[in-house]
DNA sequence: TATATAATGATTATCGATTTTTATTTACCC
DNA sequence: GGGTAAATAAAAATCGATAATCATTATATA
């Protein structure tokens, strides 16, 4: 984790830490897929002992962001384009149920945080690039906060990040995303909003299948 | 684990061993519900060191069978009506996305897998009554294992865990499962060797909602 | 020269002890 | 007596060192 600046930062577990340090590096390619992850170079990365290392390494096994082979150490989860494609079905599956569910059960408090959410992404597009990446994470995980199961959200959220994995390893082209991208999530929240399941399910699956086509295009593996 | 003997047994690391001690110790409640996991008590029941004890709760994060308090240690994961409606639910549509796309892809070799893991499971049945839960894993595992979708595969594993849970936590009477279900079974079999993927997934889904109902009501909790 | 076997080095897994944090009790003040 | 704060006890988290395991290289043998 970059807590370079740690002025105010909160005070966290070692294993926390190295916890976040280690996900963010995964999910951005700094350790790169299928690379195996010694502890002792981790150790000495992060500044750390080698008990939160290895604990780290077991909780991100949760995420399928690392494997665990029995006693041979761990290693950075593969990548293939088999399992990007797995990931984009899964998500429209999911995410599509999870949506509506969340629409069914919609109530003022949940159309609220979703607006919010959606306004804070398009304020962080402009103003702080740094911090997209969490507002947009934010605003799909608003949509299907209302779904009432916890289970199926916590699944969505891991096929989110495993997405984001991918799309890191993409060549980056600012210009393609940032054009209809935005177009797409307006069009999603304001189904989302007008309680609109069809239109808002079939406007999230567009939302990812042309993604999911760009990023397949443009992935180096 | 009950490596009690031991005898033949393979050697395997503390880690795994505890991991799947403390698994079983779960899905069985000798470990209850939101009980709380003490480091040292669960390392002088195991007779290992707590290093082990503490990786091998790390992983069962990944199950969703023990949550992880960040400064606070491990508790097993509570349970509730509301969770095993949540999961009867998810199994149902998982399972039933699973199994459609196993028989769109069959092969013979996954339809011979399927005929001989129902086999071993009504043999275990009579014979064998210690090894038929892992059998009737072993059963509906084999009916999704032609999906295509590791991740979804490996979604419908964990669920199906979860709700052994619920299942331990049933007053037992076999004499309700036993009838019926061994019934249920054949009908599953039968539609999916023969490739009808909307029978076969009726009756899975008949399968799962009938126990569901009968444990919802017999579950003390 | 190819294959099997033994020695070496690297790395993981585990232990035992220490430090840090949380929970509980006791004492104190208003 | 009720509530707050210090002191104590319990537990979790972490460290440093050791033991067990795996990978690699060198050596012997057919």
């Amino acid at each position: 984790m970059n807590m370079s600046d740690d002025t105010g930062g909160k005070e966290t577990s070692a294993t926390l830490s190295a916890y976040l340090a280690l996900r963010e590096m995964i999910l951005t390619g700094a350790l790169a897929a299928g690379h195996k992850l010694k502890i002792e170079d981790l150790r000495a990365i992060l500044d750390t002992g080698a008990s939160p290392v290895r604990e780290a390494l077991s909780l991100l096994t949760s995420d399928m962001l690392v494997e665990r082979l029995d006693q041979r150490g761990f290693r950075a989860a593969p990548v293939s384009h088999a399992n990007f494609r797995e990931i984009l079905t899964l998500r429209c599956t999911l995410e599509d149920l999870a949506l509506r569910q969340s629409i069914a059960a919609a109530t003022p408090a949940w159309e609220e945080n979703v607006v919010l959410a959606h306004h804070r992404m398009k304020k962080a597009a402009v103003n702080d690039a740094a911090t997209f990446e969490g507002a947009h994470k934010a605003f799909h995980m608003a949509l299907l906060s209302n779904s009432g199961s916890p289970v199926l959200e916590r699944y969505c959220a891991q096929l989110y990040d495993l997405n984001i994995r991918y799309r890191n390893l993409a060549a980056h082209d600012d210009a393609y995303d940032e054009r209809d991208v935005s177009a797409e999530h307006d069009a999603i929240l304001d189904a989302a909003v007008g309680l609109d399941a069809a239109r808002a399910c079939a406007s999230l699956q567009r939302h990812y299948r042309v993604t999911g086509e760009y990023l397949s295009r443009s992935m180096d593996i």
